[in-house]
DNA sequence: CAGTTCCGATACTGTTTGGTATCGTATCTA
DNA sequence: TAGATACGATACCAAACAGTATCGGAACTG
């Protein structure tokens, strides 16, 4: 939770900037997703962020801090949980909520996922931060679309969809973060096709 | 590769004590379960090892040498090639290779792999070290299983058996690495006669 | 205009840590 | 027995870095 949650108080002086706020989490995050944990330093984010260390520590308690609410900040551009794609095939939806990349996005992501995976060793607060922000929605994302599958009939109302909805991010995950190649349409459409509609269809 | 790879000298003095090596390398990889890239020092893993920073800066150039030999270490004791199942079908085979752990193995391997997670970030040298010591040798046994099942006929040969063999070492992985869960017994049947056997029997 | 608060740049402190050096002891060979 | 090499404990050096302090200027309110 970021810190600027208490009521402002009678207001003399120079307004704080809250635009900073954003932009010092996402250098975080990109120095993060360049150098890991080990790497990033708190003068390496105030370079990148354009501002000063003492601007940081007055909104922030500690690096720790910092880099917990810059990934808890990620929830909000993963994936927009009201606005998934509604095509009327199962195929369809996951087809469209699964945007294919550029390679230079796709690079991004692979060093962004294993930014965050240097944070799982530090933690059960850093490992609840990314998978709260990271992987729960995506998965959140794949049951909604699986449940209305589930509602037209298109699918056996039996399916295990608990474990079948992790499925996609799962290997969405696996391939950029351990075999480090692209999570592209070509793979999406054998994931989809080969793996997810075989295994609901029975 | 280990740094004693030179002919052995004409050998006065005292003989070098080899056990330490695979002691120090071990220490090592408990303690980056442990505390991840980021809190392992060489003075932890000299303590844990028993013994002295001089005897690992004799064996190895730099802490980063190390932790890469440590990691390639690894790949010995992931799974035993040459000693697969064999048992006549597919799902007793997959069923075979993806032993049961008990609640304190897992917790081990689940700190292990976040541990090696953390190394990810540290540039190709390490993340193609974590690859091909610890996930590679689990898809290729896979493969190996899907391929005599498809030479008895048990699958379509057409099955994309490269995307197929990852999913379960991919769903492992994602399993204990991001939702920090046991790749249990149960787990286990769910995917494979939830997710892979329809899979590859279209 | 005075007072307050925020800002970025910079200096600073204390601690940590990779890697090296030293030393006494142990273990070897000739 | 002399000489060579490995060992673990410890001290040491230099560099890095989290976090704090200071300062001049900017942006605010009363």
């Amino acid at each position: 939770m970021a810190t600027n949650v208490t009521a402002e108080p009678a207001a003399l002086g120079r307004k704080r900037d809250h635009s900073l706020d954003a932009k010092i989490m996402d250098a975080t995050l990109e120095i993060l997703a360049e150098v890991g944990l080990t790497g990033l330093t708190m003068d390496l984010v105030a370079a990148r962020a354009g501002a000063g260390k003492a601007t940081i520590y007055r909104r922030w308690t500690s690096k720790n801090d910092l880099v917990i609410d810059a990934v808890e900040h990620l929830k909000r551009i993963q994936v927009d949980l009201e606005d998934l794609p509604d095509t009327g095939t199962l195929r369809s939806d996951l087809l469209g909520l699964g945007k294919p990349l550029s390679l230079e996005e796709t690079e991004q992501r692979l060093k962004s996922m294993a930014g965050l995976a240097s944070l799982l060793s530090q933690g059960q607060t850093f490992a609840d931060a990314v998978n709260a922000a990271v992987i729960q929605p995506w998965a959140e994302a794949h049951l909604t679309l699986m449940q209305r599958a589930a509602g037209r009939g298109e699918i056996a109302a039996d399916a295990d969809l608990g474990t079948l909805c992790q499925i996609l991010p799962a290997m969405a995950a696996y391939r950029s973060l351990v075999q480090r190649q692209p999570f592209n349409q070509e793979f999406l459409l054998s994931m989809v096709d080969g793996v997810l509609l075989p295994a609901l269809r029975r």
